[in-house]
DNA sequence: GTTTAATAGTTACTTTTGTAACTAACAAGC
DNA sequence: GCTTGTTAGTTACAAAAGTAACTATTAAAC
């Protein structure tokens, strides 16, 4: 295929880069103003947006290993930011649940990141933001192999 | 702003999963074939793609931090991929070039990465792809410091 | 020319991540 | 019931990345 190939534009490389920005960028928000993570952050929003869900059930829609989803958890715990309930039905799974401040977090990290993404998307028409969206969720699927 | 944001469409997050997966979808070239890391890799397009640079140049162009950079140089140079040349005019700088293995890998590791992205985007239309792409050279770009 | 500051790159130390082995609980086969 | 296999989650250890302090060299100030 293309004899020349311009590897400077290869789509891994954009994306990690536009990622490690956007996500550096964000950062301040949870880290100074929480003292979290970025896995932290991650398994925050999906508890405030998805409600109380399992370990397990976090790490396959956030495509995380679970070891990671293990420790942030207990981090966030420390933090007094979520409890855990062991299910009655099968007392190896645990139910997280975010507590008040938890919650308190979620909402307002919610809004920094709406902000956030506002100013990012500032140069990009509403057609355009779709797109990518659209386009980014596809790419995130391609090979779905969490393992 | 946005009462009812969706976190889970959030560009960073979803950034970051696409960078993710479509990185390691890629990674078993560099790594099964070369044993060589992402930074490895990325070092190693700079140099195939604009020709000798010292380290200072790549980190800038490539907006990784000079250990990884430094890292990475080592490695390269223990598998005989490249040779430091210290300069002339300033011996602190040293150029890096490619060994004849070297340049090797990275056109081999070049068509796999046009094969790849060929297969990465099938479902995009030529317009998308270049919307895409400068979107995302736009992001990363966004807010440019390096550190 | 000697002190001071700046730059290229490395190294030491710490934090975070990845991998694999582990414990505990359940479920199925017999 | 007991063995065998599977799943949820944790922990121990190894690999990688981040941060800060370091050496060596150059440049500037005086």
């Amino acid at each position: 295929m293309s004899h020349n190939f311009d590897v400077s534009l290869f789509l891994p490389y954009l994306l990690n880069q536009a990622a490690e920005q956007t996500s550096v960028g964000f950062q301040e928000n949870y880290r100074e103003r929480y003292g979290m993570l970025r896995t932290e952050w991650r398994v925050l929003f999906h508890l405030g947006k998805y409600g109380d869900m399992t370990a397990t059930e976090i790490a396959r829609l956030a495509m995380m290993h679970k070891t990671k989803i293990s420790r942030a958890v207990s981090a966030l715990e420390d933090k007094r930011f979520l409890r855990r309930n062991t299910k009655r039905e099968d007392r190896r799974q645990e139910t997280l649940c975010l507590t008040v401040a938890g919650r308190k977090a979620y909402q307002q990290l919610a809004q920094s990141a709406a902000d956030y993404e506002a100013v990012l998307t500032t140069n990009l028409s509403k057609t355009e933001i779709t797109m990518l969206k659209r386009v980014l969720k596809n790419l995130a699927l391609s090979s779905d192999v969490p393992k």
